[in-house]
DNA sequence: CTGTTAGCGCGTTCAG
DNA sequence: CTGAACGCGCTAACAG
């Protein structure tokens, strides 16, 4: 139920002037009118409350200055980061930013979110670690609104996205353990099923070639990013394998190997080296503190916000963002 | 930049019948019209791909499915479990969700996001974890639009909220720790400036006055609900007290305290015991697990959209949601 | 069952 | 500098 509120007619009869001058006055459209109705103007809005109808304002401009964000479920903070690099960028580009959670893996929730921003026709949408499905693509697509994803990469640049290239992070985390004197090196929770994973996991695989080392086949362990896919790769490692290090998917993942590794008996990283990926506050939080190929979570969302901002009519080009090892206890 | 779609006049020119045939056919009015002229209806839309404008549906309305969700950036772990049981009960209700941050402590972006919410004519607003300055009070009261607090309460009814009964909070946690046989029992992170804390605090003291202990000054410590306020309440504590055990104001303030016990050599829960407040998904992920008073955070969510769907003209009834202890391994 | 008419609240010509 | 008139896209009221 909406209250009708005072309108700038309301206001324009208590000025005493035309409903187009109160329009002026407000919209702040400088030097079309007079100091004294400006005043007159202020005076009634003060006085009856007025509140804009933006419903109509962006009826008669075909104008919006919403920025949408879709968002799968958060279980880390790395969400976080991307929506305050979002908020904070688009503050000073005078949008207004709100978020919409299409949940996981849920083909109706993230339909409607994407309905919901498209039929409001926000100025722009930016998807955070969003797997979009083929009806929900062409929904997203036929819609004409600017969009992005973020924090997920896509091969032949199907779509527009700003992410860290996860060939590299595949590629460099296993690198890392190679360094630090690993050979029997696995990688846990891989998510096989995802773009992401299987670039990853080729980065992976390229850094065992280089050196000459051929990984078993069940030293990659699939799974989703989750806690519990990372105690059960543990659990697998030790009963099945003789690795003595692997990446993790995430931290969370990396938690989950870590606290397995502690019932299990094995000390990290004395007998056993994790190195994640992301690089949250969770890194920091636990002991031993999580080694991590991090990620800049919040210039991805500050980058997304300026590219949809300086959008002309050619398309996105996509854009990989940095990413490095840090170094902490867990190697 | 808005991209001009295809209208209902489209689309019933195409058709070859009147708008408002279109508009019953599209808005669902079942019985008003032959199946027929439907049929003709929806090959016209496939074939010019319309999309609904909200913004002239609730011009014409008055009316907005919309819930908005004004949400802080501290606290964002619980916020999630609210986020999902808001999310579940408003599509149960046909409603949309919005999510706008407001920061932290940032009377500006609150500002920005009541004024963005306000002027959309949402059908309802829930604040979670929101600190309102009295300016932005007065703004959200002026607007007419319903709203309701979430996991945050007030005196007095000064506001109408959900959220655990943060007296008992304090005193069941502390009663607790006395049944433990503790008696020289801190309270880290204490933010003694908000209203939460003071109730926290006030049922702290309860529960050591009900057994005669009388607490030194300096075993509430001050913070805000941080890791690093419990990294330096565990220092204070040490280096100025003799206690044996404490509450923390938070998951994060608590692993804090492990942390920094870790550290100095404290054993938990030999030397000394901790129990948080919240019981999100990290105490189960730290080791040792935290023992906790658990907020049930998605039953907040799920009682706050109920509660403004059911709203009638008269005033929200305030609601304590309940707490229970899990005992874990940090005490 | 369907078309016609009117108007939601606002910004924007176009005259003055 | 200001007002009158128009229309954004849609639904509701009223006839037919």
């Amino acid at each position: 139920m909406m209250i009708l509120g005072t309108t700038i007619k309301d206001i324009a009869k208590l000025a005493g002037v035309s409903p187009a001058t109160v329009s002026r006055v407000l919209s702040g459209q400088t030097d079309f009118y007079s100091e004294k109705t400006a005043k007159k103007v202020q005076q009634a809005v003060k006085k009856l409350g007025y509140r804009k109808n933006t419903n109509a304002v962006e009826l008669v401009t075909q104008k919006s200055h919403v920025l949408a964000v879709i968002i799968s479920t958060i279980q880390t903070n790395a969400a976080d980061q991307i929506i305050n690099g979002i908020q904070e960028t688009a503050i000073k580009n005078n949008l207004d930013v709100i978020i919409l959670y299409a949940g996981e893996k849920n083909a109706d929730l993230q339909k409607k979110a994407l309905k919901t921003v498209i039929e409001r026709s926000v100025m722009g949408i930016l998807l955070v670690a969003i797997d979009l499905n083929l009806q929900n693509e062409a929904l997203l697509k036929s819609a004409k609104i600017p969009f992005l994803f973020l924090s997920i990469g896509f091969l032949e640049n199907r779509f527009p996205f700003i992410s860290s290239d996860d060939f590299k992070v595949g590629q460099e985390a296993t690198q890392y353990l190679i360094n630090k004197g690993h050979t029997k090196i696995g990688f846990a929770a891989a998510n096989s099923e995802s773009n992401i994973g299987q670039l990853r996991l080729a980065g992976y695989w390229k850094a065992l070639s280089q050196h000459h080392i051929k990984p078993k086949l069940d030293w990659a362990y699939d799974g989703e990013y989750t806690y519990e896919d990372g105690i059960q790769a543990m659990n697998y490692y030790h009963q099945h394998t003789d690795l003595t290090a692997a990446v993790a998917s995430s931290d969370l993942a990396a938690i989950g190997m870590l606290n397995q590794a502690k019932s299990l008996g094995i000390r990290i990283p004395e007998d056993f080296a994790v190195i994640s990926i992301d690089g949250t506050f969770l890194c920091t939080i636990m002991r031993p503190q999580i080694t991590s190929v991090t990620q800049v979570f919040r210039e991805m969302g500050v980058k997304g916000v300026e590219t949809l901002v300086k959008q002309t009519s050619k398309p996105f080009k996509s854009l990989y963002t940095p990413i490095k090892i840090t170094e902490r206890e867990s190697s």
